[in-house]
RNA sequence: GGGCGAUUAGCUCAGCGGGAGAGCACUGCAUUCACACUGCAGGGGUCACUGGUUCAAUCCCAGUAUCGCCCACCA
């Protein structure tokens, strides 16, 4: 017996219980012999992370696809996992041990590392538990994570990173540089461009005089568009706007442009940084180059290489010096000499025209005494406020200087007196560099990354896409895969990170082979330049580190030849292959003259690195494993279009080049769902929904059919919980309907066959499901989940629900004879069995419960049962019932429009029957007598007099109701169905008088409005003649 | 600056060359007959605006306005 109401909330625990006991979701579960595969894998959650909306209707829509062809017999595997997800894992252990008042360096890193896999034991599991809730029929038993399981020897998914790794390397496609990267001052770590967000802020636009060398003056010009003078004066500076004055201290240039006249005398002279101690002034050049717009501030620009990406480019083409100016945390520097000494150096550099190598420059602090260990903001506000009190500032009249609301203090005049000019600070609206984790504004900084050559990985993977061996649904979002794989930057794929894949790559110094022996002074030499991994080390890269260790030994058995020099070495002569220590930690001592110390890279690999390499890590790779050939290429990746670059490009990128295959033929983007407000759901804007909480107010498959529902493609989702009420009231329709079959005892019928039913309603109603099946399959195919939903909606409660029912129970429950009885039952039960099939990729939950009902607890489980296969089509019967339900409505309307009482019983007359709708009328009598209240059923000749009549199609349906009928009511009625007839009249009439229509319109189209317009007419006679016959009372 | 998308019923959204649709909300009627998480009947829209293409435009094209997103970016 089925309960009076649906208990989803327990139903869901069952059921899931149930799945999980069939190994319904086992990979290859129902499939058919040789059936072809089906494979999705999961876009892997943050392990740490918990389900939210995107997840929500992400993995409904896969669910629902998985589902599908699962039920069809496919060979299929949805894969699931998790991601390390470096950065934001580490920041949430991080900020437990801020609460618990400590941090991340009291600990080593092995320590910290072993409380992040601690965290994950805590709270890895929650997402499971919650996409399990959600019912995602996910191959639990085939778990993977990003980060495998390191203390696995040889563990399958770190080898995977590490293969990639290392194959790249040697291909050329990995290489290590010193470049300008994002960086992060909050989690001391470069990040890749994708991961900065650029918002626009309110800024400022300082304007600043850097004083010509030596006195050297020269007459500044201004001229218009026609050449005129504007301006003439003479200068002994040259103005300078920047934004970001702190980094005035790392200036190497000025730059103009080639063909700007005004500063033509004056290129290649110095011009001196207004900033730091006097005595110390730095001198730099002033150059040309294309960069500097002319027309924009006073077109010449300072250079800062090392803090700014344009400045950079300038800075390599012109061999200006890059000057770090701030550490790890975005503070000024505080290392190196004292800055009269570090200033001598770069003055050195200037005056002999010789650029030294990176490393050398990198180790030069210019950051004055004063400005040491500032952060970057407050040294900002020193360096304004210095050099405003120099009196270096361009200064502006005060009445016109309202370009800002910011003003620098000005400096009193003697005697008390406010000057009259302030200095020039435009307010300006600036797009500044925010981390998309840290939220801090990020500082381009030159350091020594790794880099992913994307370039060249990127030139298949698109290729691919053009040719259309993947593509894109909706497919508009190629564009936007495009536009960014053509414009492609290096992948910077180092973090200075604890959590994540450490790069598998070694260092040794560097001894190449010769024929005179190393002295002893020579290796620790060399060994002493190690730690720091920069020049005169030697890579040595490996999947392993015991393979680090024979490329090692190997290298310095076949280079090195060390003789005793007699400082305390025991051996003498000609050593053999030295041995070859490692140390983790990088700031390790080297032990003896024998044994050569390897450090490894502490640097971690970007997390997307690994997860580009997920569609065939999950299965194995690189290991040939039977999953492998059966599940690569998988099938569709469901995905958000802002993880199109991050993730699929990446995927693409990997996987062709690891594989030769493309890893998936579709990449379906689905929307963003959003909050009622139209805003993007996040946490900080406290405005996210909870879907915990809608599965537990309205149950899953509530929430299921509404994402589903509402997916359609193309387009945000702005979530409303009216239409999940909505749903789940479709949900209770259903259960209502097996209670009512159950109660009638229509049950399923194993031997029933739809092709044999007699009764035109019940073939009607198996005709229509044939259809609804179509139409729901085909939608699913092509991705079109809200049409699949919305048919299957309809399908259900306005067919079956609405219509089906209704014109069985005549059949079920009055007098009818036994074999119609039974047939009513058996179709019944039947199509309700088809029902439950066909909504269990939208609804599992309630549909696997109908199924149990139906078939018995032990008959299997649905959501291995077979896709239903619509087996009737009949169209007379279609017809026949089309007819009735319009006739039924058509009554019920003109009753409920002449307020006539719904129980009161009204006999129905029928003028103008020919024989089809006579015998239709006949078959279909005890149902439409019910439906109508028409005691009595028949045809007539004649119009009765006094009643209501009802034109529908050839015939004009009559209810006697002599007495009781209002006539003013009937009358306006009929007066204006006459004219709504007449409106449509005449839109056909002018259509088809249109001689252009008749011409160039299709055949059936014009074909189609004659009809059209002759039914009206016809209809438009039988008005009249029923308003006649009004008129004659 | 480049690109993408949106603008349809009070709200949330489908449709996208041949008579405007759904859910919710609204109005009237119905109450122990599967279901009030119900049934029946109904009201409600110059499909943003302006042009163009077409026999025919909510739908295609161009432009305008408003809103949203992505990418890039001038110191």
């Amino acid at each position: 017996m089925l309960d009076k109401h649906y208990d989803a909330a327990a139903s869901e625990k069952r059921i899931a219980d149930k799945w999980d006991e069939a190994q319904a979701f086992a990979a290859g579960a129902g499939a058919k012999d040789g059936a072809d595969a089906f494979t999705i894998v999961i876009p892997p959650p943050n392990v740490t992370g918990s389900l939210h909306m995107g997840h929500a209707l992400n993995n409904t829509l896969q669910d629902i696809l998985v589902r599908y062809n699962r039920m069809n017999g496919k060979n299929v595997l949805w894969q699931p996992g998790t991601d390390h997800a470096g950065i934001a894992t580490q920041m949430v252990v991080e900020r437990q041990l801020n609460a618990d008042g400590t941090k991340r360096t009291d600990f080593t890193r092995d320590e910290f590392i072993d409380k992040v896999w601690k965290w994950k034991a805590e709270s890895g599991n929650t997402i499971y538990g919650q996409l399990k809730r959600l019912g995602a029929s996910l191959d639990w038993s085939r778990d993977r994570f990003t980060m495998g399981d390191p203390t696995e020897e040889n563990d399958q998914m770190q080898r995977a990173v590490m293969e990639v790794f290392v194959r790249l390397y040697e291909e050329g496609l990995i290489y290590r540089d010193k470049k300008l990267v994002n960086w992060d001052p909050k989690f001391e770590t470069a990040i890749s461009d994708l991961e900065v967000e650029n918002i626009e802020v309110n800024g400022h636009m300082w304007h600043f005089k850097y004083p010509l060398a030596g006195g050297v003056t020269y007459d500044y010009v201004e001229k218009d568009e026609d050449g005129n003078e504007t301006l003439r004066e003479t200068r002994d500076y040259i103005s300078i706007a920047t934004t970001r004055p702190e980094t005035m201290l790392g200036d190497g240039a000025v730059a103009v442009h080639p063909s700007d006249e005004r500063y033509a005398s004056i290129v290649g002279k110095l011009c001196e940084i207004p900033v730091g101690p006097k005595e110390h002034r730095r001198l730099i050049p002033i150059i040309t180059d294309e960069y500097p717009d002319p027309d924009f501030g006073s077109g010449a620009v300072k250079i800062t290489g090392a803090h700014d990406f344009n400045d950079y480019e300038v800075a390599k083409r012109n061999a200006i010096p890059l000057y770090r100016l701030m550490d790890t945390k975005g503070a000024m520097r505080a290392d190196g000499a004292p800055y009269a000494e570090e200033a001598g150096k770069a003055k050195q550099i200037v005056e002999s025209g010789v650029l030294p190598d990176a490393k050398t420059v990198d180790a030069i602090n210019l950051v004055p005494e004063e400005y040491r260990g500032l952060d970057r903001f407050e040294a900002r506000d020193k360096v304004v406020a210095d050099i405003t009190a120099e009196g270096l500032a361009i200064m502006v009249p005060e009445t016109d200087a309202c370009l800002g609301p910011v003003k620098a203090p000005l400096a009193p005049e003697e005697g008390g007196e406010v000057r009259s000019e302030v200095p020039l600070v435009e307010a300006k609206k600036i797009m500044q560099p925010f981390g998309d984790r840290s939220k801090v504004v990020i500082e381009p900084m030159l350091t020594d990354q790794w880099f992913a050559d994307a370039e060249t990985l990127a030139k298949p993977a698109i290729a691919a896409v053009e040719q259309g061996r993947t593509k894109f649904v909706p497919s508009n979002w190629d564009k936007t895969y495009f536009e960014w794989m053509r414009n492609i930057q290096p992948w910077c794929i180092s973090r200075q990170l604890w959590w994540g894949h450490q790069i598998p790559v070694w260092y040794g110094p560097e001894l190449p082979k010769r024929d005179t022996p190393y002295s002893r002074a020579e290796i620790d030499s060399a060994l002493s330049r190690i730690g720091t991994l920069g020049a005169g080390c030697r890579q040595f890269v490996a999947k392993s580190e015991q393979e680090a260790f024979e490329l090692a030994s190997r290298y310095y058995g076949e280079n090195i030849r060390i003789y005793d020099d007699g400082s305390g070495g025991a051996e003498t002569g000609v050593f053999g292959i030295p041995s070859v220590g490692y140390s983790p930690s990088d700031s390790g001592d080297i032990a003896s003259i024998n044994s050569i110390g390897l450090f490894r890279d502490p640097d971690v690999l970007d997390t997307w690195f690994s997860s580009a390499l997920w569609p065939f890590s999950t299965l194995g790779w690189p290991y040939e494993t039977p999953e492998l050939e059966t599940y690569y290429p998988t099938s569709v990746l469901s995905t958000a279009f802002d993880i199109i670059f991050f993730w699929v490009a990446r995927m693409m990128m990997m996987g062709l080049h690891f594989t030769g295959k493309e890893p998936f033929h579709t990449v379906y983007i689905h929307a963003l769902v959003r909050a009622a407000d139209g805003q993007k759901m996040s946490k900080s804007k406290g405005n996210g929904i909870d879907p915990m909480d809608l599965f537990d107010e309205f149950g899953v498959d509530a929430v299921r059919f509404t994402l589903a529902a509402m997916a359609a493609q193309g387009r945000d989702l702005k979530l409303d919980t009216g239409r999940i009420a909505g749903y789940r009231n479709f949900g209770t329709k259903l259960w209502n309907a097996a209670r009512f079959a159950e109660m009638n005892d229509a049950k399923f019928d194993p031997a029933f066959d739809p092709a044999s039913a007699k009764d035109p309603v019940n073939r009607w109603i198996l005709s229509s499901l044939t259809a609804a099946v179509d139409s729901v399959s085909q939608n699913i195919e092509s991705y079109r989940f809200n049409d699949a939903a919305a048919e299957a909606y309809r399908f259900v409660w306005n067919q079956f629900c609405d219509w089906y029912l209704e014109l069985a129970k005549p059949v079920l429950q009055g007098d009818a004879d036994e074999a119609a009885k039974s047939e009513a039952r058996a179709t019944t039960g039947y199509v309700l069995s088809e029902i439950s099939k066909l909504m269990h990729p939208f609804m599992p939950y309630i549909t696997e419960v109908l199924h149990e009902h139906l078939h018995g607890a032990d008959a299997g489980v649905a959501a291995l049962a077979r896709w239903p296969e619509g087996k009737l089509r009949d169209a007379e019967a279609t017809a026949d019932i089309e007819w009735l339900v319009g006739l039924v409505s058509a009554v019920r309307s003109a009753r409920s429009e002449m307020n006539i009482a719904p129980g009161k019983e009204i006999d129905l007359f029928v003028v103008g029957a020919d024989q089809t709708i006579t015998s239709r009328l006949l078959a279909q009598k005890s149902v439409i007598s019910r439906m109508i209240r028409a005691p009595e059923i028949g045809v007539a000749d004649a119009v009765p007099s006094g009643a209501v009549q009802i034109v529908y199609g050839d015939v004009t349906l009559c209810l006697p109701v002599a007495g009781i009928v209002d006539f003013d009511a009937e009358t306006k009625r009929l007066d204006d169905e006459i004219k709504r007839n007449a409106k449509e009249i005449d839109r056909l009439e002018k259509k088809l008088g249109n001689a252009k229509f008749v011409a160039n319109a299709p055949a059936e189209v014009v074909e189609e409005n004659r009809e059209k317009l002759a039914n009206y007419q016809a209809e438009g006679i039988k008005l009249s003649e029923a308003r006649d016959r009004m008129a004659a009372i």
